[in-house]
RNA sequence: GAGCCAUUAGCUCAGUCGGUAGAGCACCUGACUUUUAAUCAGGGCGUCCCGCGUUCGAAUCGCGGAUGGCUCACCA
């Protein structure tokens, strides 16, 4: 086998890899070496070098730069760990050995047996007695000083960012270390992990239009789940106490710097609880990680210091807009709203209701100001279908979103368990999808079965992961903190 | 979905008035046995995002398209 070949269409740093790697061959070594055992890390070696010197150590890692000094030379060898520096001599070496150095190339991955040293600048290094090809790499990396900085590059080729960014695999240590904190804290508290179907028939549970896929052997088609709500309280009902899910949901919509097609939410439920317990434990949560990350509950973001500290102020919805707008919309009918909205210089659809035109003074007025953690509560029943009205005031929900730099960050709410009332919401919601808005509710009449089986009272939070991953990162953009976002293909 | 901006060597970027493309890193050759953005000497590398047009001549101007970024809209 040729392994120069095809030449015509490869760069020419390309041909010299390929070349590099027929040389190989022909030396008898196998480029594409086989399982290295090795005994330390970079930073088991860094770490413990006071009684590791002069040791011998077995490290496995990737090329990453190289500085040849004639008879002798130097590399930096990189692991998950961090990097170390190697130190190759022909008088350990040999002229054989050492002469396989012009075949070594920046992003080889090398296993290498070496004697633990520190040289006369200070630095811990390796000096190599053995080096195995482990696997020789065809393509040159991005540049050492600037690396990969074009970010459609970084997002397709993840995996090259990976390499010559450092900063990016610690953003991705720290989702998945944010993502076990949450999963021990809910466990600890009795909270029970289960999994539910992603294919449904009816998307339910949330406000958004569904992706549509089909299962062939039924015949039939389905949708990806926007929320895992409705299955989780049928949990309860089932007599479930405490239940929590984490997992991807999949919403039809726009892409932004706060949205992917696929996100990552936790849902939990509370038997027995109402949206108070929700409020806490969404401080306590947020907290209880902000203080296993940095150890405080104080944290920056993009140079603004949040404080996480519980508890957070709550404020219901037609408070702040009265604070942040200086209108008070309590008690006004669809038209007086629309009137009030022309007023104060918003744009309003001939025929939008009261619930819209609240949304759009919050949006407008509150929003933009809700840099602390703060919960907003008491949203109007007509966009809260699944949540319990208030006792004292029956037209509005005991629910609550935490906003934190501007972000909604969660929402949760007192669970509706009464099957008549879920009826009477659902058909609201079929109406308003009948005239159009494909982003309402659909009927589902096994939930309301289920619901007259009877549900203890519960409080339910569903938790955003990515937004929360990309607070405790300091990232402003979700797709820095989704390994692979979603892209269009590039042609 | 709309507006604005970007796309030039493997990577990071220059490119003046429209005159036919440059730097640093990386790469290749040589020197160098403790360097670390190693150094020194020499060298080569381009679908200037794609297509069409204007022009004697286009990386540069015009039109259309692709991809990305930001803002807005929808949403978590």
């Amino acid at each position: 086998m040729d392994y120069a070949d095809d030449r015509d269409e490869l760069n020419e740093l390309m041909q010299v890899r390929r070349d590099k790697l027929q040389d190989l061959y022909d030396l008898g070594i196998d480029p594409f070496g086989e399982k290295f055992e090795r005994t330390h890390t970079a930073q088991e070696i860094i770490d413990g070098f006071d009684n590791l010197e002069n040791e011998e150590t077995k490290i496995s890692g990737r090329i990453m730069s190289m500085r040849t000094h004639g008879k002798a030379s130097f590399a930096d060898l990189m692991d998950h760990t961090g990097r170390i520096q190697l130190y190759f001599r022909v008088n350990s070496l040999g002229e054989e050995g050492y002469a396989l150095l012009q075949k070594l190339d920046i992003g080889d991955i090398l296993g290498i047996t070496g004697k633990i040293f520190r040289t006369r600048r200070g630095e811990i290094s390796v000096e190599v007695l053995d080096l195995k090809f482990l696997s020789k790499s065809l393509r040159p990396l991005p540049e050492k000083w600037h690396g990969l900085k074009d970010v459609d590059l970084r997002y397709r080729q993840r995996y090259v960012d990976l390499i010559v960014n450092p900063g990016v695999r610690e953003v991705f240590e720290t989702r998945s270390k944010i993502i076990q904190s949450m999963r021990s804290f809910l466990s600890d508290r009795g909270y029970f992990e289960v999994e539910t179907p992603t294919l449904h028939v009816i998307a339910g549970g949330a406000s958004a239009r569904p992706f549509t896929t089909h299962h062939n052997a039924l015949d039939m088609d389905l949708y990806l789940r926007i929320a895992p709500e409705l299955y989780l309280k049928r949990l309860l009902v089932g007599g479930f106490d405490r239940v929590f899910e984490i997992g991807k949901m999949f919403r039809n919509e726009g892409i932004s710097t706060k949205h992917n097609p696929e996100f990552t939410m936790c849902e939990l439920y509370m038997a027995y609880g109402d949206a108070s317990d929700m409020m806490k434990i969404t401080e306590e949560i947020y907290a209880h990680i902000a203080q296993e990350l940095v150890g405080s509950t104080k944290i920056v973001f993009q140079g603004q210091e949040i404080d996480l500290t519980p508890p957070w102020p709550r404020k219901p919805m037609l408070d702040a807009i009265e604070e942040y707008s200086g209108v008070d919309l309590r008690g006004l009918d669809d038209s007086q709203a629309r009137q009030v909205a022309k007023e104060k210089g918003l744009q309003v659809e001939p025929n939008a209701l009261y619930s819209q035109i609240l949304d759009e003074f919050f949006d407008v007025f509150v929003e933009p100001n809700l840099i602390q953690p703060i919960f907003i509560t008491d949203h109007p029943v007509e966009v809260s279908p699944l949540a319990k009205r208030k006792k004292d005031n029956p037209s509005l929900t005991d629910r609550f979103e935490p906003f934190i730099v501007t972000w909604e960050v969660a929402n949760g709410f007192t669970e509706l368990n009464d099957p008549i009332d879920q009826e009477q919401r659902f058909r609201q919601q079929v109406a308003q999808r009948d005239l159009g808005d494909d982003e309402a509710h659909m009927m589902d009449e096994d939930y309301i079965r289920a619901l007259e089986h009877g549900m203890p009272p519960a409080g339910g939070l569903g938790i955003g992961i990515d937004r929360m991953v990309m607070l405790f990162t300091d990232s402003p953009s979700i797709r820095d903190v989704l390994l692979f976002p979603h892209m269009r293909p590039r042609s």
